[in-house]
DNA sequence: TAGCGAACTGGCACTCAGCGGCAGTTGGCA
DNA sequence: TGCCAACTGCCGCTGAGTGCCAGTTCGCTA
């Protein structure tokens, strides 16, 4: 589903095939049955893996969750070296990388990817687990900004409101993405890069913002 | 400290009284001895609350932490009506209630606060739950920006994108004054506000950082 | 292809955050 | 003065997350 499961050693295989099936599990019942009423210990029991090693492959119950789309921001901060080596305004360079993540995520990342998207709307601590995720990879880019352009004055500033609109605007497209009723089983990915697109070229304007 | 103690009835005076004696004892317990190994039990031992009331005064462990700086944002919520009532570019409106907002906290606001944002720097937990509050200030506003200009294409993408702006400026700006390693005592909130107005200022020119 | 070492695993018991229920208290107000 | 509603403390519970350790499984090398 977040992680094709043909590549590597034997044992990385197997802990994918087990993170993917608690995916699995966890996304449809934390739908139907609601966030807080779906234990880890249940979780666990319909996986078939220890509580144990639950923790060992997530990081928490939220981290689990979010994991399709985490798996955009992280795949993202593990490409960032190549990202930052192209030409032209940062905003545009990330923006575009964002999309192009999403777009080669694995078949089938959709669904999962919907359910989590809700999740994260309606569960504030879902919700916060997504920001922090969102404040790595931000954190990478400003290392990374501030040791490449190394004289410019406030480049730090400049990375972090970059990302921030970068975000924002993804934030805002998933939003529209997953709440049609339907999204579950219709929502394609191609629309939401759209809808990523719309609103990282809409962003700027926003700055002219004026009340009155 | 944080809620001035000679207001309202007898009774919201002795809860007001209460979480202060709460927050008095947690920052620098926190700071001194670490987020994790000091707990809520203790705590509670300490400004001798008990555990029930300690939930009842706060939303948990991470919004003791953070009190000081939420009350920032807590208090721009509570003035939203206000301050979208003027006129002009709305991140400049925006931006100038978050610094008269500082100024106006109560005295002795700084020592706290810089506890508040160091801890928010180091314990990702901490760091996420003020990043929710924030994002409940960004949802106000997006929905007070939408009821308002009803008609204008986007609305709501450009206010969120004005929020992201003002929150990353303002973090940046925290961070860069709770780092000096005396800034428990002598960090000045005039010191704060010149640092988040440098930073809002700076902030639009992100939108031309160019890679080579 | 045997076997060694490292990495992984499950199980158990533990800590701690946070909540629900309830009976008792307190303060606001008529 | 006395009533009512709001608040309080206490108890016990659930569930997330961790430390420890002995057992196993896999990958690699000879």
């Amino acid at each position: 589903m977040t992680t094709p499961t043909t590549a590597g050693t034997l044992r990385s295989r197997r802990i994918a095939r087990c993170r993917q099936r608690l995916v699995e599990v966890a996304l449809p019942a934390f739908a139907e049955r609601g966030y807080d009423a779906v234990t880890v210990d249940w979780l666990c029991d319909q996986a078939e893996v220890s509580k144990r090693s639950f923790f060992r492959y997530f990081a928490g119950k939220e981290d689990l969750a979010l994991t399709p789309l985490n798996d955009v921001w992280r795949t993202l901060i593990a490409e960032l070296d190549e990202v930052l080596a192209r030409r032209g305004p940062l905003l545009e360079v990330v923006g575009d990388a964002l999309v192009e993540v999403v777009e080669r995520m694995p078949p089938g990342w959709e669904r999962p990817a919907v359910l989590s998207a809700r999740l994260s709307g309606t569960h504030p601590v879902v919700d916060a687990a997504g920001m922090l995720v969102c404040e790595r990879f931000t954190q990478q880019v400003v290392d990374a900004i501030v040791e490449r352009l190394d004289g410019a004055p406030a480049a730090d500033l400049s990375a972090r409101v970059v990302c921030a609109i970068v975000v924002t605007a993804h934030r805002a497209a998933v939003d529209a993405w997953c709440s049609p009723p339907d999204a579950a089983t219709s929502a394609s990915r191609a629309e939401l890069c759209a809808l990523i697109r719309t609103s990282l070229t809409a962003a700027p304007a926003a700055l002219e913002l004026t009340l009155d």
